[in-house]
DNA sequence: TAGATGGCCCGTT
DNA sequence: AAACGGGCCATCT
């Protein structure tokens, strides 16, 4: 039988794929869960994504709930950065809300 | 060992 | 549109 991957190669995964995210695009936590091969991992990326460490170059900004808003509050610091990060990446947003539907970042068709 | 807690998700009310 | 409940994976009491 086969033991799971150690925690700390899923933790990789989620590091590659969340460094695969284009500036001006984002995803949901259970998108980048399916991306780096955990499945229905998402709450688990959310935990992962608040531990990161703070030098940290990933693009943890670019990690959003599923219904398109930060899950970060407005009055926290990371949540203000996370939506001016976001805006100077041409992100817009309404009623702190994105656009889904335009910026979901999809793999697949990458080509850009 | 059981319950509660997280930057969640989805279907149902 | 918003609230609720169950499910998911790992960690902490």
């Amino acid at each position: 039988m086969r033991a799971p991957p150690p925690l700390e190669s899923r933790r990789q995964a989620v590091f590659l794929a969340l460094a695969a995210i284009p500036a001006g695009r984002v995803v949901s936590y259970g998108q980048l869960a399916e991306l780096a091969g955990l499945g229905r991992g998402a709450r688990w990326v959310g935990w992962v994504l608040g531990r990161l460490p703070e030098g940290s170059a990933l693009p943890w900004h670019r990690v959003i709930a599923a219904d398109g808003r930060p899950s970060l509050t407005q009055d926290s610091p990371s949540g203000r950065e996370q939506r001016e990060r976001l805006r100077a990446e041409g992100v817009l947003l309404h009623e702190d809300r994105v656009d889904m539907r335009r910026y979901r970042w999809n793999p697949a068709e990458s080509v850009e």
